[in-house]
DNA sequence: CGGGAGGTTGACAATCGTCAATCAGAGTGG
DNA sequence: CCACTCTGATTGACGATTGTCAACCTCCCG
């Protein structure tokens, strides 16, 4: 690659799409430039900012370069469920725009920055290179693996160990993203949106986080600023094992 | 295509598969074909017969033919999650068999039968016949929708609502793999198990039935026998709205 | 007829939700 | 710098949904 070349997909903008593919299956050089070359327009978003709406037409797919967003449905009663949380580098909507209409709602957790990706050259790209279909196609399973284990954390567990466990899956996420240290991580939900991803009232996710610090698994220097002292301790609270987040054995998040 | 080779596929054993996945993409006469020319073994399972276990390494997927089955969690204190009911036509294990590592247990839930297809094979068709291969994928974003919903329905519904939303699901998809009539149908499940995949114990999911039954949104000729005479009352008191099953427009159950 | 799985019911306990008040920190305007 | 305001965090009192334990019933099958 010229550094003409590297100049110019540097600056595509969609790097961190590459690194999060190129995680599920080697990619030619070839490969990468198709892929940075997909048309798109980078957007700024504030804060709270819908990207789709539930039973939205959906015709673009949204690649997240910077903040935090949050899938999530309203049922009946008003209530909020979160089904996932999405941070750099994650294909936020492949979901909602390939299906074409969507089933939930995509909202910003933060200020940040996303890329619009129209859904045919998804598609197009995925076929034609299928190397990068197969990560494609991989990434959504994980995705899938994730909620899997989800509705397992909502459905059986408590809520000291549905905090626990949500704790130790962002914070390596966010360490796999090299957004984060093993010590520790600053929580970009507040405690009613912790309650929306777990299924619990804000009032009883603040009573279960103060638990929790009362027995040294978890403290924090600001509401939001967690320290992970003994992962494993934290791990064990939270029956975290991090095998359904398919990383690879290499990984240096499992060291 | 000649009387012979009709004869020939129809004896394949997996034209279950190529109707589910027609569904979403049209096929060529030579897609269908190929997809009946799948290398299979047909597998007779008896009842709570273990097809893959949570850490297994998969080399196969699984194709339902007959009968039920469940993907299931276990969290710790050994309680357990039921995830995914699956029925004849649906492909089981097509997240656990392409990530190579389980990380979910699938047991029949009935007597049945099942197609195991090596895993090499399904990501060849996917990738030489793009037909294939975007049915596939659409409909492992399907699984996720569905997914997606049972996060809300243990997250965030009262047991009424949860076991509701289940009976119109599980009706639903029944209706749409021409396995029930709009009038009611036979639930393979046992009360305990309507308990692991709702969240519930089998003692509060038995007092939710009775209460649903007192209150005239389903009857029961026999405890398994769920009839429901007023398909949107059930609806309303399960919070059920079909949308996240993606089902097409023109599709009959939807009328 | 006996055994077993699954369904049904009651009494009681516990986790979690509701309501409501107070507190802490960040940003704003004077 | 200070009052003001807003959002989010924290805490207490109380209530309700759901779980636990245990008994009994019903049906099917050998």
């Amino acid at each position: 690659m010229t550094a003409f070349n590297t100049q110019q997909l540097n600056g595509s903008g969609l790097e961190p799409m590459v690194r999060k593919l190129e995680y599920r299956g080697k990619f030619s050089d070839a490969d990468r430039a198709a892929l940075l070359g997909l048309p798109h327009v980078v957007k700024t978003m504030e804060n709270n900012h819908y990207i789709v709406r539930e039973r939205d037409k959906t015709t673009h797919s949204c690649l997240m370069l910077a903040g935090f967003a949050v899938r999530h449905k309203i049922v009946a009663g008003g209530h909020r469920q979160i089904v996932a949380i999405h941070m750099k580098g994650e294909m936020v909507d492949l979901q909602n725009s390939l299906l074409g209409t969507a089933d939930h709602s995509v909202q910003m957790l933060t200020a940040g920055k996303v890329a619009l990706i129209p859904r045919e050259e998804i598609v197009r790209i995925a076929f034609e290179r299928p190397a990068i279909g197969q990560a494609m196609w991989l990434d959504t399973l994980v995705d899938g693996s994730i909620f899997r284990e989800w509705i397992a954390n909502v459905g059986r567990r408590d809520a000291r160990t549905r905090i626990a466990h949500l704790f130790c899956e962002f914070g390596m996420r966010l360490q796999h993203a090299g957004l984060a240290e093993q010590t520790g991580y600053a929580m970009p939900m507040t405690q009613e949106q912790l309650g929306d991803a777990t299924g619990l009232t804000s009032v009883h996710v603040n009573r279960t986080i103060k638990a929790l610090e009362a027995d040294d698994l978890i403290t924090r220097s600001t509401p939001r600023e967690i320290i992970i002292g003994d992962w494993k301790k934290l791990a064990a609270a939270g029956d975290f094992d991090s095998g359904y987040l398919h990383m690879r054995e290499d990984d240096p998040v499992l060291a």
